[in-house]
RNA sequence: GGCCCUGUAGUUCAAUGGAUAGAACGGAAGUUUCCUAAACUUUAAAUAUAGGUUCGAUUCCUAUCGGGGCUACCA
C-alpha cells in the first residue's frame, strides 16, 4: 500500500538526514485534507521530529520532502504548509492500480482464509415473543460483523443460542393453556411467534390484575407475587418441564415449533443465517462440571446454604453466584458450559458474543471466571457490546407492548420504498416480481443502513413517527448510485479494457484514491468489529461518485483514453459499492 | 452508594492526539433542451462546564453537570 511505502521512505529519510531512528508511529501518513489537495495526496506531520531535526517545522518538512523525492519513485512532488508535508503521488501509480483491479469483481474481499476460526454468537432470541427492533440491531450487527471477518480472511462460524426454556417460556404456555381455547397459527391466521407473544402479554396482564386484587387486600407487592396463583402455576409448569412431564413437553414443543416457523420467516426476510443453532434446553445443564472443577481448585467457594460463588472483589467486581443453593444452574453456569462447548467444537481463535451492553457485567465475569480456571482461550472471548435502541419515550418493553415489531417495521419500510418508486416512475419495464424484489431491496437497504451506520457501542434513538429517510446519508442513496453506474455501464455495452496511463482530473483522482482505500477500510472495520466504518465510507464513495458524475461526462467524452478511464472508474466504484454493501447485508439493484 | 458506557449544528450521525470539526435531514436560495433530480450546487447553524497533560485535545486524565445501563439464588 502506498501509505506504507511512504512511511518507509519517510523513516529512511529521517535516519539519513538526522542520523536517528524514530518509531513508525511518529510518522503516521494521513490523507491530505481537501483544502490542501492542490499540494498533495498524503500528508506527514513533522512536529514530532522537531526535537531531532532542530529546525523549524517548515524547514524540517522541506528537507524531509526533498529526501523523500530522491528515494521514492512513486512520489511526484511535495508541498509544505506549516508543519505538514504534503506528498503528491504520481498519477501513473493510480493508473496502474485501476488497470489491475478494474476487472476484479472481488476487489476488497479476501477469499483465502487463514488462522483459527472465529465463532460469532448473535441473535439469541427468547421463544416467548416475536423479534423487535432491538433484535434487529443485534441480528444486523452479528451478520455484518461475520461478513467483515470473512472478508478479511477469517473462517467464521455463526452461531445462535436460542433461549427456549425457563419461567418466561412457561408463562406464555400457561396463558395459552388457560385462555387459548386451542388457538393455533392456522386457526387464527397469526404468525406463530406473534401468537405466542400475545399469550406472554396476556399472562402479564392477568398476573397484574391478580396482583392488584391481592394488594387491595393489604398484601405487599412481594407477598402478592408469592401468593399469585398465576405465578405459582407458571413455576409449577417449569418444575414439570424439568421433570420431563409428557404433557408439558408436548405443549412446549408445539408452541416452540410455532415460534421457530415465525422466526425463520423473519430471519429469512432480514437476510441473516447461522451455521449452528444451540438450544438452551440442551445446554442449560452444562457448566456444572466446570463449577465443580473450580471448587476443587479453590477458585470458587461454597456458602453455608450450599450455593457456589466466586469472589471478584480484587478485580473490582462483586461476588457472583454460579450455582443456586438447590444445585440448579443460573445463566452464568450455562454460559461457562457453552463457552467450553464451543472451544471444544471449533478450537476458535476468537469467541465473539454480540449481546447488548446491559450484559457488560455478565461478560466481564464470564471471562474472568474462565481466566481464573486457566482456560487459555478465555482471553479470546470478546463481548461485542452494542447500545440499546430506544424510542423517544425511552426503552422498549415487550410486556407492555411498547415495542417496534421487526416484521411490521420491515413491512413499513418496503411499503415506503414502493410508494416512492411508484411516484418516481422509473421502472415501468419491470414485471411485478422484479418490482417486488426492488421494493424489498430498497426498503430493507434503508433499514439496515440506518442501523448499521451508527457506531455499535452507542445507544440510538428510533422515532417510529418519523420514517427512516431514503435521501441523503442512507442506504437507498448508495443503492441509487450503484444503479446509476450500472446504467452507464450497460449503455457503454463493452468490456472495459483500461490500460492507461491517463492524467487525472482532481475529481477522478479523489474518487480513485478513495476506491484504493477500500481494502484498508474493510480491514479496519473487521479489526474494530464495526460495520459503521464501512457504511460511512460507502456513503463517501457514493457522494464522491455523484460529484464526479455530475461534473464530468463519461459516455460522451471524446478522448477515448479518458472515456475508458471514466468507465473503468465507474466500474470499480460499482464493485466497491456492491462488495461493501454486501458486507452490511444489503443488496444493490441494477436499476431503480 | 459502587461500577461501566455516553454528552458534537434544531435533529440523526462522522472525525488512529494533528491543518480551517465533516456529512445528512430539516431551514433559506439555486441547477433538468445534459450519461437516472432517490442527484448536484450555494448558504446559516455545534465540540455540556471547569481544570490538567501535550508543540497540538472533540479525542487522553481529573472534577462538576446531564442521559443510559449494571449492581437478582432473572435471563
Amino acid at each position: 500500500m502506498i501509505e506504507q511505502i511512504l512511511t518507509k521512505h519517510a523513516l529512511d529519510a529521517v535516519s539519513r538526514l538526522f542520523n536517528t531512528q524514530v518509531e513508525p508511529s511518529l510518522l503516521a501518513v494521513q490523507r491530505t485534507i481537501p483544502a490542501f489537495r492542490n499540494q498533495g495526496d498524503f500528508s506527514l506531520v513533522v512536529f514530532p521530529l522537531l526535537k531531532i531535526s532542530r529546525k523549524s517545522p517548515e524547514e524540517t518538512a522541506a528537507v524531509l520532502g526533498q529526501a523523500i523525492m530522491e528515494s521514492m519513485e512513486e512520489a511526484e512532488s511535495f508541498g509544505v504548509v506549516k508543519g505538514y508535508l504534503n506528498i503528491r503521488i504520481k498519477s501513473l501509480y493510480w493508473n496502474h492500480f485501476l488497470a489491475s483491479q478494474v476487472r476484479n469483481g472481488n476487489f476488497g474481499l479476501k477469499h483465502e482464509k487463514e488462522g483459527r476460526p472465529v465463532v460469532v454468537e448473535y441473535s439469541s432470541p427468547n421463544t416467548n415473543k416475536p423479534l423487535h427492533l432491538g433484535h434487529v440491531r443485534n441480528n444486523l450487527l452479528g451478520y455484518s460483523v461475520s461478513q467483515l471477518l470473512n472478508a478479511s480472511g477469517r473462517n467464521v462460524i455463526k452461531v445462535n443460542l436460542v433461549n427456549d426454556r425457563g419461567i418466561h417460556i412457561c408463562k406464555s404456555m400457561l396463558a395459552w393453556k388457560l385462555f387459548g381455547q386451542g388457538e393455533t397459527p392456522e386457526s387464527s391466521g397469526k404468525k406463530g411467534d406473534k401468537l405466542v407473544g400475545d399469550y406472554y402479554v396476556l399472562f402479564d396482564r392477568k398476573f397484574k390484575e391478580e396482583l392488584a386484587g391481592l394488594m387491595a387486600r393489604g398484601l405487599s407487592e412481594e407477598q402478592a407475587t408469592a401468593e399469585s396463583v398465576m405465578m405459582k402455576q407458571a413455576r409449577e409448569m417449569l418444575l414439570k418441564w424439568e421433570a420431563r412431564d409428557e404433557e408439558t413437553l408436548e405443549l412446549w414443543n408445539k408452541m416452540n415449533a410455532w415460534v421457530y416457523k415465525g422466526f425463520d420467516a423473519t430471519y429469512k426476510r432480514l437476510g441473516v443465517d447461522f451455521d449452528r443453532i444451540y438450544y438452551e434446553s440442551q445446554t442449560y445443564l452444562l457448566g456444572k462440571k466446570i463449577v465443580e472443577e473450580g471448587l476443587q481448585k479453590g477458585i470458587l467457594f461454597r456458602k453455608d446454604d450450599g450455593s457456589v460463588w466466586i469472589d471478584l472483589t480484587e478485580n473490582g467486581l462483586d461476588e457472583k453466584l454460579l450455582l443456586r443453593s438447590d444445585g440448579t444452574s443460573v445463566y452464568m453456569t450455562q454460559d461457562l458450559g457453552t463457552a467450553q462447548l464451543r472451544a471444544d467444537d471449533f478450537n476458535p481463535g476468537q469467541l465473539i458474543y454480540v449481546v447488548g451492553n446491559e450484559q457488560n457485567y455478565h461478560f466481564d465475569v464470564l471471562k474472568l471466571v474462565l481466566q481464573k480456571l486457566g482456560r487459555p482461550w478465555a482471553d479470546s472471548i470478546y463481548h461485542l457490546s452494542y447500545g440499546m435502541v430506544e424510542l423517544p419515550e425511552g426503552k422498549m418493553k415487550s410486556r407492555e407492548g411498547t415495542v417496534v415489531d421487526a416484521d411490521d417495521l420491515m413491512d413499513e419500510m418496503i411499503a415506503t420504498a414502493r410508494a416512492m418508486t411508484e411516484e418516481l416512475g422509473k421502472i415501468e419495464d419491470f414485471n411485478s416480481t422484479e418490482a417486488e424484489a426492488l421494493y424489498s431491496m430498497v426498503g430493507l437497504g434503508a433499514l439496515k443502513y440506518f442501523i448499521l451506520k451508527v457506531d455499535p457501542k452507542k445507544n440510538m434513538t428510533f422515532n417510529p413517527r418519523e420514517s427512516i429517510d431514503f435521501n441523503g446519508n442512507t442506504g437507498p442513496f448508495i443503492q441509487y448510485t450503484h444503479a446509476r453506474i450500472r446504467s452507464i455501464l450497460r449503455k457503454a455495452g463493452e468490456e472495459i479494457q483500461f490500460t492507461g496511463p491517463v492524467s487525472l482530473h482532481p475529481k477522478e483522482a479523489d474518487l480513485l484514491i478513495m476506491l484504493y482505500q477500500f481494502p484498508q477500510v474493510v480491514g479496519q472495520a473487521a479489526g474494530d468489529l464495526s460495520p459503521s466504518v464501512v457504511a460511512n465510507y460507502l456513503f463517501e464513495v457514493a457522494r464522491e461518485y455523484n460529484q464526479f458524475y455530475h461534473e464530468l461526462t463519461i459516455l460522451k467524452e471524446e478522448d477515448l483514453n479518458t472515456r475508458t478511464l471514466r468507465l473503468a472508474l465507474s466500474q470499480l466504484s460499482a464493485t466497491v459499492i456492491r462488495n461493501g454493501m454486501s458486507l452490511l447485508g444489503i443488496d444493490v439493484p441494477e436499476k431503480m
